[in-house]
DNA sequence: TGTAACCTTGACGTTGGCGTAAGGTCGAAC
DNA sequence: GTTCGACCTTACGCCAACGTCAAGGTTACA
């Protein structure tokens, strides 16, 4: 008797995302998971959309290399993404749905913002470490000749 | 009396890098920069080049948020290079200079490979927000419209 | 009805990357 | 030769982001 159809427990959660129990338990405490639904018993019941979530977290924080307390933010703009585009029909609270339509855009900006420069910057990283390694492989071929001149046939 | 010329000071170089002192003298307890000379008295005397492997540091932290210890890895290439460079008349031990070399290449091939990956994700992430920006832009125009539309006039 | 696998909360431990305070020394100027 | 800011070492402190027990409850299945 499946609680809810297509809910995931913790441990497969884990497996699939990646990280262990503990840090799902630490994100839902620290607010960027919601709290899951749960099995008579207690046992957290997670949805697919709990994954995507875990998942986006985590590229946050490997490729921006951010806090956890900044990603908060960020996940926050998404609910409201997911938020508006559910109840979408705006039949009342204009001027509140306009208001979360703003922080979001703000957020989504600030992000798009620090993305931009951090590619900036890896672009640069990138050429001087091309330069680099053209500047080791021509070095290499001179130590080769050096070899070849000192040590014409040997044996 | 200068004791080095062009030398620095801790407290000047922590100015110009952005960081503190103690992070200065934390990075060189972990094998970061080099003990640097002394004045008699005991006062660290850092050089311009102890400044950019500072700002090196700092970028290769931010951009690719990677462990000092990893880092480490990285500067000690650095510094196979400038070896390499400074007294480059290879005289003697070519075997060894070449081992030199070939780690610092793998260690740069290594970075170099984390910075592409990095950059192919964020250019995914880019999409994505662009993408969400356009769709807020949107939603706050129906908004806009919404709002004429019940309201065509007021006053 | 047992039992193995899975889960719960609670609480303390760990690691990295520094912060910070204490108590003493150095250097340049007056 | 004293003053005063910059610097020294030593050493404990701190926060984020989990890791790691411990002691017990739950589930599914035979």
């Amino acid at each position: 008797m499946a609680e809810k159809r297509g809910a995931l427990q913790i441990g497969e959660v884990a497996q699939r995302t990646g990280v262990t129990q503990r840090t799902l338990r630490f994100y839902e405490e620290k607010g960027l998971l919601h709290p899951p639904s749960r099995m008579d018993g207690g046992f957290r019941l997670y949805s697919e959309e709990d994954v995507q979530r875990v998942e986006h977290i985590r590229r946050l924080q490997d490729l921006l290399g951010i806090s956890l307390a900044d990603i908060k933010e960020m996940v926050d703009a998404d609910e409201v993404l997911r938020e508006l585009r559910s109840q979408y029909r705006p039949e009342s609270a204009i001027t509140e749905k306009r208001k979360q339509l703003e922080k979001a855009t703000a957020v989504t900006e600030a992000q798009f913002a620090i993305v931009k420069q951090k590619m900036e910057q890896m672009r640069e990283m990138e050429t001087q470490l091309t330069e680099r390694l053209r500047l080791f492989t021509r070095w290499k071929q001179e130590l080769d000749e050096l070899e070849k001149k000192a040590a014409p046939t040997r044996g």
